[in-house]
RNA sequence: GCGGGGUUAGCUCAGCGGUAGAGCAUCUCGCUUACACCGAGAGGGUCGGGGGUUCGAAACCCUCACCCCGCACCA
């Protein structure tokens, strides 16, 4: 039974009340069949605790719009929701609160803490879901997983033990990047580097007694460093062999000021460049990056300076011993330029590595860490994208993706944190290590007394098995019991922002390759960055934050996801206030578009039956091919995820051609003002017909505002996101109704033109003398003279007849027309503009002709070119003909 | 340094080998019973500069300039 549409389009009153309606009809959820063609596809796990922003927005818009694109489209589809324990991001918030009463993670202790934490998350877990459920995501809930659930820490658990067994996991001591503010080591990808203004402090490290007596000389050796605390540090100073200036000392000592302690100095190529500053290089093998490889080269000691903290340790001598590194820093400028040591102080400009979490200063810092060997995971990985097992949309990603995973370093994968997988391995008393599946309290070795490794792993060694784990793989065999694996996997999409192309989808790659020997999804749609109006980046501290909740609350999730979706190239998105409220108005126009069209359809659609194609119009043959080409070429942007092109051509069509278009021209018949009631019958029949069709193909985009309205229409199906996506129809082709519909809106749009221009108003009426090419024209205009009579508003008609003279003349689209206008005096203006058409039409023509006259062209384009080329030479002549008729 | 992307109407962008497009903004006219979150119309671009390929280039190639983003390095 049909109802009413509110006079108003307000979202609020309706979208979660149909939402609810989604989920208490169960349309999330898939059957689970092997038989049925399926979809699947697994969310980014946004984390637990985590508010949404507008970048989650975005991507879980572009989710919906495919999943239920593909859902109408016939596939047991499925969406499997769920959220990540994201251990620093989340232990971090939970910190932050405690640290608001005064409370430090310590004071608490390792198990109170993780408790504290798992309050946090059970208080929060449901907001991840509410916030999705705002903007309509249609998500399989019912499937809804957490990293730290026990299926998933399972499957975690087990390809920890069998990387290890493979030997692709070991523990060793390395350089890792570590946060002293976290205190933990993190991987390369979570270290971020900022550029910054520091100074490079230049320093006097002078000779070894010794080495002056045997050299003869007293010399200095001028170093540079960005960090003179780790100074402390130093073992030994390095300088080019081929240097002439410091050949003769390679080998001797130096005297490291301050700690006053003997130091060698070797020679490094790979250390050293001689061009570079004064050719003197400082190594501190515990404290950096390629000091540490210089020191093992040189077999230098590594002396630990900075401790965990980030404070100094006693190695670094009484004065310093419990200062911060970076009053260290002070002190030590402080105490060389007491003895003259401190040769100068330059500003300097350079890139300082951060935590990209919580932005602290990364300490480079030798530890003991679990590393995963990377390099036999990456290359499958690499071969899966290289030969099109997967695809990566924008494809310029492919070459980012390679470049990474060609220069891939192994995975520092534990965290010496508390919120997260535990390793499972186990040490002894006697220093064994056994890994195993089973908690041990015995050394398997030894038979001593073992404790469970204190360090977590990272969370995306979870999140990288996300595709399989949440669907019940445990590990090997256990596929053969979990139906949804059976059923789901692999995936085939997966849709996220670029940011996390190294953090999770590469890694998803190399795990799943491994373990399950299948792509874990052959399509991967990466997103880009929501950024404000103007292409800035959101930042609270610019004020330019767009909050999706209130954007939802304000307009409407329908608009702002459209606004989302005809904005998403594959690029950065620019997104404003004053965009959003443009695609709202789109929405409300399809709300009164479908209010006009129900205050017209008598004809329940359960019971109007196949559109009579035969008995139909010019004008709705017109409509439908167009709606059936918009539908095609919805299928095919949709497909290859032109989220851009698929809305706007929804909103194109909709809009400028249903609205503005087909509707005006099919007043005349469905208020009875026009034609017979057969002809009001089938305009009904046919406007019912696109409505519906362009209601099921928006909404992917629009779920809300086309249910409602769909709801009220009366559907077949119980609802609008069960109901089947159109396709293409060959038989709703017309070329020929597009034709002349085409034709008849440039007339009249021509009409309205000049009217405008020689400054008559719309209650102004004048006469129409139009010729067609053939019989066909002829009745066209025959039977649609009443277009013309209303929406050119003129008073007659006249097909085939002779104009008299004095008339405007025009050629539109083949047709020639005369108008005759009141007596009225012609301004300067347009002369002047009847002037300028005759410019153009004349260079135009000047163009054509020339290109014609070329032989080149027309031996060497293509056909249907020339043929255009000559069509458009012989409308241009007419034409000009004609307007010159007008001066 | 390596890799990627960009430079098209006032703004934000699409087009990526065959007559320069959209949305927003601007101007003019119109409250015509779906919608003023509307309708009708107008103005606005030598497609960053230079060179080349081609019958034909905004699009392909080379080159320069500027901007953005990764990665690496910066003693």
């Amino acid at each position: 039974m049909k109802e009413e549409l509110a006079k108003r389009y307000e979202p609020t009153e309706f979208e979660q009340r149909i939402y609810a309606f989604w989920e208490e009809g169960g349309y999330f959820t898939p059957v689970v069949d092997k038989e049925r063609p399926k979809f699947s596809i697994v969310i980014p796990p946004p984390n637990v605790t985590g508010r949404l922003h507008i970048g989650h927005a975005l991507v879980n818009t572009l989710q919906d719009i495919i999943v239920r694109w593909k859902r109408m489209s016939g596939f047991n589809t499925l969406w499997l929701p769920g959220t990540d324990h994201a251990g620093i991001a989340t232990q971090l918030v939970v910190e932050r609160k405690l640290a608001a009463e005064g409370i430090s993670r310590f004071d608490l202790g390792r198990d109170k803490f993780v408790e504290k934490i798992w309050e946090w998350k059970e208080q929060h877990s449901t907001e991840i879901k509410d916030q999705l459920t705002r903007l309509g995501a249609s998500a399989d809930w019912s499937r809804s997983r957490f990293t730290l659930d026990e299926g998933l820490s399972r499957a975690v658990r087990y390809v920890f033990v069998k990387l290890y067994e493979d030997g692709l996991i070991y523990r060793g001591i390395a350089m890792v990047n570590w946060c002293p503010r976290c205190q933990t080591a993190i991987s390369d990808v979570e270290v971020e580097f900022t550029e910054r203004n520091g100074k490079l402090y230049h320093i006097d490290y002078p000779l070894a007694p010794e080495a002056v007596e045997s050299t003869g000389t007293d010399r200095r050796l001028t170093i540079a460093t960005t960090r003179p605390e780790t100074m402390l540090g130093d073992t030994g100073v390095a300088v080019h062999p081929d240097d002439e200036r410091y050949r003769d000392l390679i080998g001797k000592n130096a005297l490291l000021p301050i700690a006053n302690r003997v130091i060698p100095i070797v020679a490094d190529p790979i250390l050293v460049d001689p061009e570079f500053g004064t050719g003197v290089v400082k190594i501190t093998p515990a404290h950096d990056k390629n000091d540490y490889e210089s020191g093992k080269r040189n077999n230098l000691p590594q002396l630990r300076v900075i401790g965990e903290d980030g404070r100094m340790t006693d190695a670094a001598g009484p004065e310093f011993a419990g200062l911060d590194r970076f009053e260290a820093r002070k002190k030590v400028i402080e105490l060389l330029q007491e003895q003259g040591a401190l040769v100068k102080v330059e500003e300097h400009l350079h890139n300082v590595g951060i935590h990209e979490k919580c932005r602290t200063d990364i300490e480079p810092m030798v530890s003991q860490q679990w590393f995963v060997k990377i390099e036999p995971l990456a290359k499958p990985a690499i071969e899966a994208v290289r030969n099109g097992s997967i695809t990566i949309t924008p494809q310029s990603w492919e070459a980012t993706y390679f470049n990474w995973m060609e220069n891939i370093h192994d995975w520092t994968i534990s965290r010496q944190l508390w919120w997260g997988h535990r390793i499972p391995a186990f040490h002894c008393t006697n220093g064994h290590t056994a890994v195993s599946m089973d908690d041990l309290t015995t050394c398997p070795e030894c038979g001593a007394a073992t404790t469970q490794e204190t360090d977590v792993l990272d969370t995306w060694f979870s999140s990288g098995l996300w595709p399989f784990s949440t669907l019940g793989w445990q590990g090997a065999g256990s596929d053969e019991e979990a139906p949804d694996y059976q059923v789901f996997y692999p995936t085939d999409t997966l849709i996220t922002g670029f940011d996390i192309l190294f953090f999770w989808v590469a890694r998803m790659i190399m795990l799943g390759l491994r373990f399950t020997g299948k792509v874990p999804f052959s399509q991967v749609f990466l997103n880009g960055l929501v950024r404000d109006e103007h292409g800035q980046k959101m930042s609270k501290t610019k004020g330019n934050v767009i909050d999706p909740l209130d954007v939802v609350n304000e307009v409407g999730a329908d608009a702002l996801r459209f606004t989302l979706a005809v904005s998403a190239s594959g690029r950065d998105i620019p997104l404003g206030k004053s965009r959003i409220q443009g695609y709202s108005a789109f929405v409300n126009k399809i709300w009164n578009a479908s209010r006009f069209a129900m205050m017209h359809i008598d004809t329940e659609l359960r019971n109007a039956g196949p559109i009579e194609k035969d008995n139909l119009r010019t004008v709705e043959r017109w409509i439908l091919s167009r709606l059936n080409a918009v539908t095609r070429e919805v299928n095919r942007q949709l497909s290859v995820f032109r989220f851009d092109e698929a809305s706007s051509t929804l909103y194109q069509f909709f809009w400028h051609e249903f609205c503005d278009w087909y509707i005006e021209m099919a007043k005349p018949v469905l208020l009875g003002k026009h034609g017979t009631e057969d002809d009001r019958r089938l305009a009904k029949r046919v406007l019912l017909e696109v409505l519906d069709r362009s209601l099921r193909l928006l909404h992917p985009f629009m779920p809300f505002v086309t249910e409602e309205i769909w709801l009220k229409l009366g559907g077949v199906e119980p609802s609008i996101m069960v109901a089947p996506y159109p396709i293409f129809e060959e038989d709703l082709e017309d070329g020929a109704a597009e034709r002349l519909a085409t034709a008849a809106q440039a007339i009249i749009t021509m009409i309205r033109n000049v009217r405008a221009e020689r400054g008559f108003t719309p209650k102004d009426r004048f006469t129409l003398y139009i010729r067609g090419n053939d019989e066909r024209d002829s009745n066209f205009f025959r039977d649609y003279d009443y277009l013309l009579l209303e929406l050119a508003r003129l008073d007659r008609v006249v097909v085939e007849g002779e104009p008299p003279a004095g008339t405007h003349h025009d050629v539109v689209e083949g047709f020639h027309l005369a108008i005759e206008f009141p007596e009225k005096q012609v301004s300067q203006e347009q002369l002047d503009r009847v002037r300028r058409d005759i410019e153009k039409t004349e260079g135009e023509l000047a163009s054509i002709e020339g290109k014609l006259a070329n032989e080149q062209f027309t031996r060497n384009a293509p056909a249907a070119i020339v043929e255009g080329a000559r069509a458009r030479q012989t409308e241009l002549r007419a034409r000009l003909g004609k307007l010159q008729q007008n001066q």
